[in-house]
RNA sequence: GUGUCCGUAGCUCAGCUGGAUAGAGCAACGGCCUUCUAAGCCGUGGGUCGGGGGUUCGAAUCCCUUCGGGCACACCA
């Protein structure tokens, strides 16, 4: 339809090509206005004249067609009031595409994300449900787009924490309680190690000891460790499973253990190694950053090390375009550095291929959450709670429910990965269990509820057939045709998340096409008697369906039937 | 201190590649279920878009400055 308008304004202005023109329409702010736009403004300058003036001449020189019904001009707009049955027509028929919003920009070329990397040892938190809901939409959304992309959960499984927990193991640990225990236990030892590390400085010694054994292959030391490791990612993946969400590798910092070296001898050779107070370091201060440390000055690596080791090893195993760092906005220097180390070795494509992509800091009722204060929240409790809750209400609102604790599953999870996607990533987040669990409104099971109404009107259709012709003449009321302008908006939609890194664009889509639908049931009904209404009407509410399904898909969340 | 991000309704946020009267939800108050799921819909009140300058025909949006807040600033990740 915006190409078709293009197309008549195209002749009648010198200079701008159909591609300027369409990005240069607009939709009008109130549906009264027109359906499309095409403001004046600039051409002023070139044409020198008035743009109101350019605006009627425009709005006059442009001929009739079967698609316009009328052309006005509001100042230096020129508004196109289209004719409703052929815009409904064209956005009910593409909406009707399988492919509908997909692409196949991404052909041949691959994506890695690399996303919810927990830290072993330490409890899966409300920090690193953000990493993993955001880093698994955009797994989806690059996906849509016809990327290959490749789940890398970047394991915090190395680094000089296991040398502290093998200190406190062997000094206040007990195999049966970390065997029942499982993380708790490792993390009681770990916040014990930093008691008696205040008052007793050497440990610390004796931690980085330990962590240069396991890094020179001891064998104790590595027993211990892939003990810790193994109980931490069963964990884990029950968190996992119940996000219904997975990885194609589990390749954590240990992973590239091996790959270090080559690093230090990569960046020796070129001349990039300082040292600096024992350690080694790349200067970066002509670019303004402080310096990225390499190695300790001990002689082991760190986690920047791994960092790169593992840049290397994605470009060669996967060729990719892209390699994406869902971390939280703390880590900005981090990556600004190694991305630049990266690109000082040579790599011009670092500086667009590597992308880091900040969140903002969960805080716990203002304060900062502390592995070490134990100010923290297990992901698996929201997500449980978030669950019980729904439950309750399922209880109350309809008890006859078949398969209650598929849908509390379904919709208490949606809930939580709604709640984390629906504003901008960079946002700083205040969790309160008030709002998590408040689910009217903009809220996850909203969009569910619009679904399960969608199914629920179909269910009771039996006679409605999506492939039949329908007559787009009986759409033509405005709440349809406001719903029908939302849903002609996703394929810009799910571009403008994969450019922005940014699946909030995603959710605000999913609750407009929402809020338009229950706009619609409430102005129109469906189930009429008159049965070119009735399916024309249905044809409505089969696409709406279809879409939120689709956009929720994007997001990591699952549909029900009934609710 | 330096860098960086954020500041829009009482609260949580959209809008930010400049455009028409700045929009939602929550909370408050008032309506709508003998008709397709009321986890819904409609209405009312609520705004110096942190402040000040600038660019522009036009600024919440771009630039500068200032204030307030978050985060980072080498042997943790």
């Amino acid at each position: 339809m915006v190409n078709k308008i293009a197309e008549l304004i195209a002749p009648h202005i010198e200079g701008l090509s159909a591609e300027d023109i369409i990005s240069l329409i607009e939709i009008p702010p109130r549906p009264d206005m027109g359906d499309f736009a095409f403001p004046c403004f600039r051409l002023a300058k070139t044409m020198r004249k008035a743009p109101q003036l350019i605006a009627n001449e425009l709005a006059s020189s442009i001929e009739n067609t079967d698609f316009i019904d009328e052309i006005k001009t509001e100042g230096a707009y020129v508004n196109f009031y289209v004719n409703k049955e052929i815009y409904v027509k064209s956005i009910i028929d593409s909406a009707l595409e399988d492919d509908y919003a997909s692409s196949d920009e991404g052909k041949g070329q691959s994506i890695c994300i690399d996303y919810s990397s927990p830290n072993v040892a330490k409890n899966f938190h409300v920090g690193h449900l953000r990493t993993t809901i955001i880093g698994n939409s955009l797994y989806k959304i690059y996906s849509k787009l016809g990327y290959t992309v490749h789940r890398i959960n970047h394991l915090g499984d190395w680094g000089t924490q296991f040398g502290k927990l093998i200190v406190a193991y062997k000094a206040w640990g007990d195999e049966e309680k970390v065997k029942s225990d499982g993380v708790a236990e490792l993390m009681r030892l770990y916040v014990k190690f930093h008691e008696e590390a205040d008052k007793n400085p050497e440990l610390n010694d004796e931690a980085r000891a330990w962590f240069n054994k396991m890094e020179h292959g001891d064998e104790e030391a590595l027993k211990i460790w892939q003990w810790f490791v193994d109980i931490s990612l069963t964990e884990y993946k029950r968190t996992y499973n119940l996000l219904g969400m997975d990885f194609d590798y589990f390749t954590g910092e240990s992973f590239y253990r091996d790959k270090t070296e080559k690093v230090v001898s990569a960046l020796s050779s070129a001349g990039l190694l300082k040292d600096s107070e024992g350690a080694k370091i790349v200067d970066l201060e002509e670019y303004n950053m402080a310096p990225c440390l390499i190695l300790k000055n001990d002689g082991s690596s760190i986690y920047a090390t791994r960092d790169i080791a593992a840049i290397f090893y994605r470009k060669e195993t996967f060729n990719f375009v892209k390699c994406l760092y869902v971390t939280g906005q703390e880590q900005k220097l981090h990556f600004a550095q190694v991305f630049k180390v990266i690109e000082l070795l040579g790599n011009d494509w670092a500086k667009d291929q590597l992308v880091h992509i900040p969140y903002g800091l969960v805080s716990l009722e203002g304060a900062k959450l502390s592995t070490r204060s134990g100010n923290v929240i297990y992901a698996e409790d929201i997500l449980l709670e978030a669950i019980d809750k729904i439950k309750e209400i399922i209880q109350d609102k309809n008890p006859d429910l078949d398969d209650k604790d598929n849908v509390a599953k379904v919709v208490g999870v949606g809930a939580v990965i709604f709640n984390d996607l629906y504003n901008q990533r960079i946002k700083d987040v205040s969790f309160k269990w008030e709002k998590l669990l408040n689910f009217n409104g903009e809220t996850g099971p909203y969009v569910q509820y619009t679904y399960a109404r969608c199914a629920s009107i179909l269910r009771k259709i039996s006679d409605f057939n999506p492939s039949e012709k329908i007559d787009y003449s009986l759409l033509t009321d405005s709440a349809t045709i406001d719903l029908l302008k939302v849903i002609s908006r996703y394929p810009k939609a799910v571009k403008d998340a994969a450019e922005k890194y940014e699946p909030s664009v995603i959710a605000r889509f999913a609750m407009d096409t929402a809020q338009a639908f229950n706009k619609f049931y409430d102005s129109v009904k469906i189930n009429v008697e008159d049965a070119d209404v009735r399916n024309a009407r249905c044809m409505i509410v089969y696409i709406t369906k279809n879409i939120i399904k689709d956009a929720l898909g994007l997001l990591g969340i699952g549909c029900v039937e009934q609710m």
